[in-house]
DNA sequence: TGCACCATGTAATTAGTTACATGATTAC
DNA sequence: GTAATCATGTAACTAATTACATGGTGCA
């Protein structure tokens, strides 16, 4: 009985909270913003956003540009109930899955080499994202982002940094470590 | 095209590199040693035993203890280089889903109070996840883990801590923030 | 004239959880 | 005798990705 099953759905939903928005912007707005954290395919976004329309969560508000035909949704009185009690729910425990974590949990049976450059992959792809943070961070800094979304994205992406910083830091001293065990 | 498909049989032989093993045991194997950041269900673990004795990675040595009916599975040269090529692939990178981090992103839309509860229970849940890792790291220093694979496994432990306190730590300057903050 | 980007969607497939069903053994 | 743990599995379902298919718009 999973109580807050198909979590999609209220990613739409926030976003949809700040401005309405067609399939095509939420793809890109979860990229820009909530990317580090979260990801959605059109796969996914397209027909959840049917289904909300169907439950009269959003509501289509026709906007086609020209001759480019164009959904524009927008989040409806009963989408932000649904929403503001989904947030109330208590989050379930994160439930992990590390790829380079298992790779270097089995590094025993590897082929020499391949752990120290998963490791160096890692300290690169760490820093890469702590960077990436910090744009979306100057972006936010130059404006467009109302005052009550603004103090809950820095956080959010405190927590983005920090994970990615100790992945960083973890991979450089893990390195550290071969070099002084290896023979 | 994904390469590197499913990585719960890479699990399963990971651990069948360490010590033959029944299903159940490769369960409790996960869920102890690996599993702060990674779980498999037994509803994945059964099919893909089967699965991977069908196509020789490991081999069935039929163990019953007394009537109990017992499938012991140990892993075969084949499994092992399977394995082998496996880790030697780049590690895709992390696709996290940080339910805890859209809760916070959405704070905005929430009821008053609630992302505070789920920060201090963030606290609570990261504390507990290091000392759980902690007690692994006296189950190993306890002995009966071979030195080959000590070094990685108290290195991706480290990885585990790591991330969880800065979790943690996130959660705690995140709360002062939102004190400092309300009016 | 062709590329990059805007825009929407479906079908097939894979991955994975949960619930269910069953039964033996051990420790209290 | 009864509860916890050992032990194996299937069926139904949900979630989510990937590949495919289509077409408009703007610009160099």
């Amino acid at each position: 009985m999973s109580i807050s099953a198909p979590r999609t759905r209220f990613v739409v939903l926030g976003l949809l909270c700040s401005e309405a928005m067609s399939g095509y912007d939420l793809k890109r707005s979860i990229d820009e913003t909530v990317g580090g954290f979260w990801q959605e395919s059109y796969g996914q976004l397209y027909p959840t956003l049917k289904q909300l329309r169907a439950e009269g969560l959003v509501a289509e508000t026709a906007a086609s540009r020209g001759e480019r035909r164009r959904t524009v949704y927008a989040i409806t009185d009963t989408g932000r109930a649904a929403l503001a009690g989904w947030l109330a729910e208590p989050a379930q425990p994160e439930h992990t899955r590390s790829e380079i974590a298992l790779k270097v949990f089995f590094g025993a049976w590897a082929p020499s080499g391949v752990v120290t450059e998963h490791l160096s992959a890692t300290v690169d792809r760490s820093r890469a994202q702590v960077a990436r943070f910090d744009a979306v961070l100057q972006a936010l800094a130059a404006g467009n982002v109302p005052r009550t979304e603004l103090v809950w994205w820095r956080l959010t992406i405190d927590l983005g940094q920090r994970v990615a910083r100790a992945r960083a830091e973890w991979a450089e001293s893990a390195l550290a470590t071969l070099r002084s065990t290896h023979d």
